[in-house]
RNA sequence: GCGCCGUUAGCUCAGCUGGAUAGAGCGUCUGGCUACGGACCAGAAGGCCGGGGGUUCGAAUCCCUCACGGCGUGCCA
């Protein structure tokens, strides 16, 4: 795990500190003044490649201007056996520094010598997290949220191990409760429809409509008959429930896979119910006198529990109070857990049975209202659910063709599945689209996904990798193979484009830490487009092949570790890095 | 009403938790290979960062307020 940014600012840092002791000692500031300096990248590198803001953070508690401050300092800069060459001062009182080559031979030889591992670090070690995402009902077919949050689930979780934590990926499958009995509902409807006659059985009004619902009852009936037809009527709802979640969850699993989806674990809400793990958490509940009964329900006084975090975190009665606030039935007067219910429990296991130190859940954005809930409920418990529970809530997706809204599916006439989506966007492509920050609503043009030109920045991402590799295969047919990193002399790699392009490599780890830190793996995407445009940018520039050998070899290395780091940041993504298109 | 999310170039979005002249890509216009993949590169035009206040050396970024858009506000999940 090196990291050169990191190196390079530390450095920064601790050079200006020695220069500031140094001035004390010669009178010519004011010592004990604590500074609290930041080191940045700035922007335009006509600044220098690292700068710091000491001079213009420290002004006012030295009483003199910051340009004087830095001059002051610059005086005292001693840069031998640093990464720097030069110094300078600038603008408004920035201390700019300049790398000299032993810096980026330093970032070439992390590429190297940590390969596939380059960009990972142990920032997150030891702790134990999991992501929770799509949890789709078992009821029918995957939709375009289950798309977009099974990509921002699985890549985060690819994420967060790549800053070293330990990440299990989980679906939780709600095989239980109101949803489940409409289910049945339906399934029985449709299933004695087919017996008796379309217009001899009512369809329920709040059934689901779909024709996967036919095809289940129709499978059913050709399987096991008429069976069913008299048997009461528990017993033809809990077959056929059975029976249709037996069908659609491998179908859910098949579809994920598809989509290069694998979870660790499919948690099963019955199994909550039937170990009587809901009651015992509705009952550690009320032990700690967070209910009570009113109307033959039992509630939880969620209203208070929040007002008790909110106060916490200093609003005001008056604010509070305009909330209007409201608590939650756990248990209905017909003596059923709520859904909320079993949630609480689902999250209690999460934390204190199988002991993870964060829990993650991607969240459509409707279900936002449960977030302070579920949170709340935790804290009741003393599981700290403000502070080890996250919920990323992702906006809603908008799919569109050639700029027009598409609603529905072609072939099926119902909105569109999973599925359908990838019958109609290669995979890859629907996961660098969807890998998008969550929290804005996006727009998802299939005609533009599938465009192999330059408005498909995938395309632009693959080509400089299959470029590369089809640049090495060509050497390699000559004889010349990719040298070791020891063997280069990165001095020789000091035009801009290749001085840029060793800079966005080291630009890798910092991301990750980014993507990591704002649970958005969409840093990923955009440095890859400036990795790949680093690149393409480069290789118009500066020969390789016929180039006297030492530069050959140099620029080799630096093309070759570009083609690593590429492949790494596809592969967090789940995306392919083709050799050849 | 209340809450959450959003508002930056014609379009899609960055902007590193307060720094230098607000950046990319696409689109538009103009250029660039008898040389390693032109699925590429270079240049140009295009902005009261939704409006208005405030905080300070300094604000797209932090606070307040208003406007617009999306989503919520169930003994549904």
């Amino acid at each position: 795990m090196i990291n050169m940014i990191q190196n390079a600012k530390d450095q920064v840092l601790d050079l200006t500190r020695k220069a500031y002791q140094a001035a004390v000692s010669a009178g010519q500031l004011p010592g004990d003044v604590s500074v609290r300096a930041g080191v940045e990248i700035p922007k335009d590198a006509v600044n220098g490649d690292y700068t710091t803001t000491f001079a213009l953070a420290a002004a006012k508690a030295m009483h003199k201007s910051p340009r004087e401050i830095a001059g002051i300092l610059l005086e005292h800069l001693d840069l031998t056996g640093s990464y720097f060459a030069s110094a300078e001062i600038a603008g408004a009182g920035f201390l700019n520094f300049r790398l000299n080559p032993s810096w980026y031979a330093g970032v070439l030889s992390a590429v190297e010598s940590e390969g596939p591992d380059y960009g990972r670090s142990d920032a997150l070690k030891g702790q134990k997290i999991m992501v929770e995402f799509v949890s789709a009902n078992p009821t029918g077919p995957m939709h375009m949220g289950n798309a977009r949050g099974g990509v921002l689930g699985d890549t985060l979780a690819a994420v967060l191990e790549a800053n070293g934590a330990q990440v299990w990926r989980e679906f939780y499958v709600n095989d239980a409760g109101n949803q489940i009995e409409k289910f049945a509902n339906s399934l029985e409807a449709r299933y004695l429809q087919i017996i008796l006659g379309e217009d001899a059985v009512a369809f329920p009004e709040d059934g689901y409509h779909g024709d996967d619902i036919r095809e289940l009852a129709q499978a059913y009936y050709d399987a096991h008959g008429e069976g069913l037809k008299d048997v009461s009527r528990e017993e033809r709802h809990d077959a056929l429930a059975k029976f249709g979640l037996e069908r659609n969850i491998p179908k859910m699993r098949e579809d994920l896979r598809r989509y290069k989806i694998e979870y660790d674990q499919w948690f099963f809400e019955s199994e909550l119910h039937n170990t009587g793990y809901v009651a015992e958490t509705v009952d550690k509940l009320t032990a700690a006198g967070y209910t009570y009964e009113q109307e033959g329900a039992l509630w939880l006084a969620t209203s208070r529990i929040l007002e008790e975090n909110l106060r916490k975190a200093g609003k005001s009665d008056k604010d509070i109070a305009k909330l209007d606030l409201k608590d939650d039935v756990l248990r209905r007067a017909n003596g059923f857990y709520t859904y909320f219910a079993a949630d609480i429990a689902y999250h209690r296991n999460k934390f204190e049975k199988r002991g993870f130190d964060r829990v993650i859940n991607i969240w459509g954005a409707d279900h936002h209202g449960h977030v302070a809930r579920l949170k709340g409920a935790m804290d009741a418990l003393g599981l700290d659910g403000s502070g080890r529970l996250d919920i990323v809530l992702m906006q809603l997706v908008k799919l569109l063709r050639d700029g027009e809204v598409v609603r529905m599916s072609k072939r099926t006439g119902k909105a569109i599945s999973l599925t359908d989506l990838l019958d109609e966007v290669p995979v890859d492509a629907a996961r660098w689209f969807f890998n998008a920050k969550p929290d804005t609503q996006m727009d998802f043009d299939l005609g533009l996904a599938v465009r192999e030109d330059s408005e498909n920045p995938i395309y632009y991402v693959e080509y400089a990798h299959a470029r590369i590799c089809s640049l090495i295969r060509n050497l390699a047919g000559e004889g010349i193979a990719v040298p070791a990193a020891a063997d280069v002399d990165a001095a020789l790699l000091s035009g801009e484009t290749e001085t840029a392009l060793i800079k966005q490599l080291s630009l890798f780890c910092e991301e990750l830490r980014l993507a990591a830190r704002d649970y958005d793996p969409s840093h990923i995407n955009r440095y890859l487009v400036e990795l790949a445009g680093c690149f393409h940018r480069f290789y118009t520039v500066c020969r390789i092949k016929g180039e006297e050998d030492a530069v050959l070899k140099a620029r080799l290395k630096l093309a070759d570790e570009t083609r690593s780091v590429l492949k790494n940041g596809l592969a967090l993504l789940g995306v392919d890095a083709p050799e050849k298109m």
